[in-house]
DNA sequence: GGCATCATGCTAAATAATTAGCATGACTGA
DNA sequence: TCAGTCATGCTAATTATTTAGCATGATGCC
């Protein structure tokens, strides 16, 4: 099986990944203090520079310190996280996701994300029938 | 950050529980053979007694060989899973990431498919009424 | 029965990941 | 200016992961 994704990567570096992705943007500090069950601030950016090493992430300036950021776009790797995520729970089904998704949380969608769904769907069938 | 779910899996672990849970259950050859970049035989069926003793897969009898499964339900690992995919991804919102998933793969949806999330966004939004 | 095949379990070695420790340079405020 | 603070980079050691090799037992077939 052909690797794609962040299947390749050690533990810590998916961790501080994931803090890359959801935070967007953030510096050691942040991220030794997002890291699950924290170790040293040394062993944090030994990993931030293999990271970058291996290409996964960049680095900025901000004044005296680095800000770190992922290489990939978020956009890039949420595609790709999904599909994973889809063949690996949903038998490879969007729509069984999608709906796992409104279904689980059904109450906590407001009225304008809903109406926003409706559209998407209203479109969708619009091309299915074309 | 406190950790739930595959975050504290190692690379290996992590793949192998990933098939475990697209195929629902797998023979160590099967499981040899879905790893990426697949390592020998007894190196697979190594992984395998480890993650058996961490408690994360057990082992039914299939004739003369070993059946794994993971011991968490589909279910279970599936909305972790979710819930950090959320997280990471799409700033929490369960809104944005159904939303992803229904326009990412319009053109494949079929009208049944779109039945069906409808119904499920009109429920949606009788709940959110009351 | 006896041989080939394919499964398992265990152990020990090689490799990779994770970590801490220390050296160094910039900036800040007394 | 001169400590103190906080950042960086590097190196080396520890620890975890991953791997292969070999011993053993069951099964099926000639």
């Amino acid at each position: 099986m052909t690797d794609s994704g962040t299947t390749g990567l050690s533990r810590r570096e998916r961790q501080i990944l994931d803090i890359l992705y959801s935070r967007g943007r953030a510096t050691a500090a942040e991220i030794l203090a997002a890291l699950p069950d924290p170790p040293s601030y040394s062993a944090a950016r030994a990993l931030l520079r293999i990271l970058e090493q291996k290409g996964h992430i960049r680095h900025e300036s901000d004044g005296p310190r680095y800000v770190f950021l992922p290489k990939v776009s978020r956009q890039k790797a949420r595609t790709s996280a999904l599909k994973h995520m889809l063949t690996t729970f949903f038998d490879g089904s969007a729509a069984e996701a999608a709906a796992a998704l409104v279904d689980g949380s059904a109450a906590k969608l407001s009225s304008e994300e809903l109406d926003r769904l409706q559209a998407l769907i209203d479109r969708a069938r619009k091309e299915t029938k074309s």
